[in-house]
Formats: C-alpha cells, structure tokens, sequence
RNA sequence: GGCCAGGUAGCCAAGCAGUAAGGCAACGGUCUGCAAAACCGUUAUGCAUGGGUGCAAUUCCCAUCCUGGCCU
C-alpha cells in the first residue's frame, strides 16, 4: 500500500498552495502543481505562482516547466504529471496535488483517455473560419454520434471533434478512463462568498504592487503576441489591455477584481460535483483529514502483516 | 426664465403605434489535447409620472417632474 496521493482543490486565491506546503512539511510530501498558467515561465505574479521563499524547502513539481509560445495541452501534463507522482511516492513522500485547473486533475486522478491525436493547427485555423452552425454540419456528417452529446456551439470542442475523425478517419472514440488505482484523498476548500471576494481583492492590489504590469510587458517583450497574452486570461488579458492603452489602471483592476471571481465560480462548479471531495475550510482541518487518510492505510498494513 | 435634446432592467442601449433587440453585470451550468480557455441557460406583464387620442401606446398629444446642452 504505497501509493497514496492527496489533492487539493478549491477556487483561486483560497489559500491552496499553503496548506499545501503545511501538510508537506507535516507528513513528508512533495507538492505536484495542477495549473494551467503556472506551468508557464515566466508567468510568476499573475499567475499567483507560489515563491521559492514560501515553499518552505517543499519541492515543488510543474511550474515553470514550458515555454510561453509554445502551446500546453493536458496530454502533456498529465504525463508530466503522473511520472512526477510516480518518483514521488518512489522516493517514499505523499505527493500533493494541487491547484485550480479542474480538467488538469481530472486528467490525472480519473484518468482521462484521450484520443491520440495532436492538434492540427493548419486544419483548425481553417476551421476557425466557419461558423459553429456549419462545423455542427460537419460533425454530424462524419461522426452523427458524437455530435448527439457534443456541445453543438462551441466552435472549439466541435474543431477538435472533427480533428480526430478527419486524422483517424474513425468516429472520435467514446470517453475511457483509467481512474488511480489506488484511494485518494481530494480535500476541497471551502470558503464563504464573502471571504473569497476579499481576498482575491486584496489579493489583485498585492499583484499590482509586485509588478504584474512589468511581468506582461516583458512577457510582450520576449515575444508574445497580444493575442496570445489575451487568450491567457484574466490578470494577463487585463493587463495586456491596459499596456495598450484600451482600459485604465482602475478599469483593468476592478476587471481582473471581477473577472477573478467569475473564475473562482467557474472553479467551484468543477469542484462541487465531485463526489469525493471533503470539504475543509482551515489548514488544521486538513491536516486532520490527511491523518486520517494516512492512518486507513497502516491500519490495512497490520491487518495484511498480522495475516 | 426661454429654446433644444433626452428620460427603456443594476449599467450601456435599440425600438418609436400592434404588444420590449443587443451588450455588460448578476445567477446557474457544460467540459474527450488551447480549460484563467471556449461554450450554454436564466434574468423588464413593462419603457419618468399623471391625463388624453386610438381597436391597440414604450411609441402620437398635453401637463408635471428630472437630466444634459445652448441662450438671456
């Protein structure tokens, strides 16, 4: 019974990474980041990347491990992912996943099969160009069954659908899943609509002080486009916005203020239908559900070893 | 004080006689390689107020109140 792995999740800015290291330090374990932004160099400040001084001598797995320009699916996380888990729990450490970026853990903790077919990017820019109608046309010409639970507006999953038939020539395969086989514990962080909204304000401000600003413009600088910058999202959306003198510093403050919570929102109804999540609100709590946890399995260690 | 324009959901806003577009926000949700993305659903028995004319008024007329502009 060596494998174990413990998630957190919970909406930005409820304090994930830390109660992350405190459990950590407490029982010897390594923390896997789960965040599509934070895999990213160069992407520190907006991206709430937890600092070298916070980490408290916990090692730290998945941040700052891809380039910016270059596209991150959650293919490669995953297997990034689960071979970082793998020489954890190798190295005799509790790997802790955590962070915000639901289809991330999902991909990892359920499992998630997806057909092997990597991006066309000729093929989607070409698509990109019909409407969502006329792709559902399409789909449901070369794969009828498919496009039955697909969403039938959304230009990007309905691009990627008729990617995989048009590579594979075959219907795009239904879901399969290949859940851990081991039990996990998934501690979810609940926090009151209140409490989360200050502290993705105060949160924000202390963004600014640090520098987000300068973090995007050097991002530009090294080359990314303002598209891109865009389709990053949130704090580097805004901020983007605001170097292109389209917003003012309070418009593109109270933006990300809001937009933050939107996201946060987002985030929770990914989370709350997950059965398996305990819902804790402060650090001791989980602490005293990991002990739990860890204790089922020496429990089942003397019952194997007194046999 | 006079003249003009305008008052439509929390905000912006279209409609200007036939029974309230759209956007934002809010709230709920979806999730098979971009997931901080992309997408979906819900949200005004009512159009400043009071009268009037019409089969019918948010739309026309009158009065009142409010806002902005111009003039004295």
């Amino acid at each position: 019974m060596e494998n174990k792995l413990i998630v957190i999740v919970g909406p930005n800015a409820s304090g994930k990474s830390d109660i992350a290291v405190r459990i950590a330090l407490r029982f010897g374990g390594e923390v896997i980041s789960a965040d599509s932004r934070q895999v990213y160099k160069g992407m520190d400040i907006g991206s709430g990347k937890i600092k070298k001084s916070e980490m408290k001598g916990v090692p730290h797995h998945l941040l700052s491990v891809a380039n910016p320009k270059s596209v991150f699916t959650v293919t490669r996380y995953r297997k990034l992912a689960m071979s970082a888990i793998k020489k954890t729990q190798k190295a005799g450490k509790i790997p802790i996943l955590c962070g915000g970026t639901g289809f991330y853990i999902q991909a990892v903790i359920d499992g998630i099969i997806i057909p092997q077919v990597k991006p066309d990017w000729k093929l989607r820019r070409k698509l990109e160009k019909f409407s969502a109608d006329k792709l559902f046309a399409i789909l449901k010409k070369l794969d009828p069954n498919r496009a039955k639970n697909i969403e039938s507006k959304n230009p990007r999953r309905l691009i990627r659908a008729i990617e995989i038939v048009k590579s594979t020539g075959k219907p795009v395969p239904k879901l399969k899943k290949e859940p851990l086989p081991y039990p996990i514990l998934v501690l979810g962080i609940k926090k009151s609509e209140k409490e989360l909204k200050k502290l993705i304000e105060r949160r924000t401000e202390k963004r600014i002080r640090a520098g987000m600003v300068a973090e995007t413009a050097r991002l530009k600088k090294s080359g990314l486009s303002w598209q891109k910058l865009e389709e990053l999202g949130l704090e580097y959306r805004a901020t983007a916005r605001f170097l292109q003198k389209k917003t003012t510093r309070e418009q593109m403050i109270e933006t990300i203020k809001k937009e933050d919570w939107q996201y946060a929102k987002r985030q929770m109804t990914w989370f709350k239908k997950d059965p398996r999540a305990r819902w804790i609100k402060t650090s001791s709590q989980a602490i005293k559900s990991t002990q739990k946890y860890l204790s089922a399995f020496q429990e089942s260690n003397h019952r194997v070893n007194g046999r």
